[in-house]
DNA sequence: TCACAAACTTACGCGAACGTCAACGTCAAA
DNA sequence: TTTGACGTTGACGTTCGCGTAAGTTTGTGA
């Protein structure tokens, strides 16, 4: 899926941009940001392998839900490593924070395909004409709660 | 984490937004765009258990990185499953894709959690003022090599 | 040498998701 | 009764992540 590329490897704005489904205006915007700065033939940007890895974490990142100054942050580990340990410290501090919202967005993923999936089956059996199965039932309770705007009493509540 | 409250529970709209992090003028954002309707007491509202839920489940859509939109779609199922098939079967399809895009994306949060542990090593190895050991530079390499804007000739590029 | 594609810079625009006033109503405590 | 705290409805402002011209330059093939 992640095609690796030999190091020496050069492209123009428009070859990366198509590679990763972007447009070259995004790849400007990124380097005006200063997250990129490819080198110049002319007047033409001319992207390295690095650059190239620089863009692909850039995209994840996104896709992720980070900000593109908190992933400027994270590229920026270079600066920060030869900024001594006044610089790197808090840095530490800020990476361990994102690893935490990295972890609790898992855990929404994993609960948000749940609920879609609970949806999902609760439809196809609708689409079938049929009365959804009890378990499908139970799994969509709260989906179905929901898009009904209301609940059964006290049902699945656990005490506590 | 998620505390289960009392079916008849209500809420006014500082509660809600206090407890979920966000200001009174997000839920009415939210409101007017269709996504909720509490019941009024008079000109204000008035929050109920199943509201809760849906303003639960919109915000872990949008940590999720969905949008608004998309999530109200969601939330409309309801108004499709009685809309009958031909209305259900597009929302089968477009749930589908939901799901197929949360998968990806959790293969993308994994990733990026890698990604950076291998950092966060990395600079704590620097912190201690220690070479890190080989292990540590093998899965920092990727970043490292990032943060330096190069990369060793052909390190770990795999023939293919 | 000319044409033409593809790059460039500059700059204004836009939709999403709220923030932030402003101006007003309501209700309980002092 | 006045003072707040909390609520309401507009309406305009702001930030982010680019899109979209407009006009210029650069490079390559005919």
């Amino acid at each position: 899926m992640v095609k690796p590329v030999a190091p020496d490897s050069e492209f123009t704005i428009r070859e990366l941009a198509h590679e990763f489904g972007v447009t070259p205006r995004t790849l400007r915007f990124y380097e005006q940001k200063g997250m990129i700065n490819p080198d110049r033939r002319g007047a033409a940007r001319i992207y390295s392998a690095a650059d190239r890895a620089r863009v692909e974490l850039i995209l994840r990142g996104k896709r992720v839900g980070f900000a593109l100054d908190e992933i400027k942050e994270i590229l920026d580990l270079e600066a920060i490593d030869r900024g001594g340990r006044e610089r790197l410290e808090p840095a530490i501090d800020r990476f361990v924070g994102r690893i935490e919202v990295l972890k609790r967005q898992r855990e929404d993923v994993e609960r948000a395909i749940a609920e879609l999936q609970a949806g999902l089956d609760w439809m196809r059996e609708r689409l079938e004409d049929r009365t959804p199965p009890d378990d499908v039932r139970r799994r969509a309770r709260a989906f179905e709660a929901l898009a009904q705007a209301r609940l059964d009493p006290w049902s699945g509540v656990s005490a506590g």
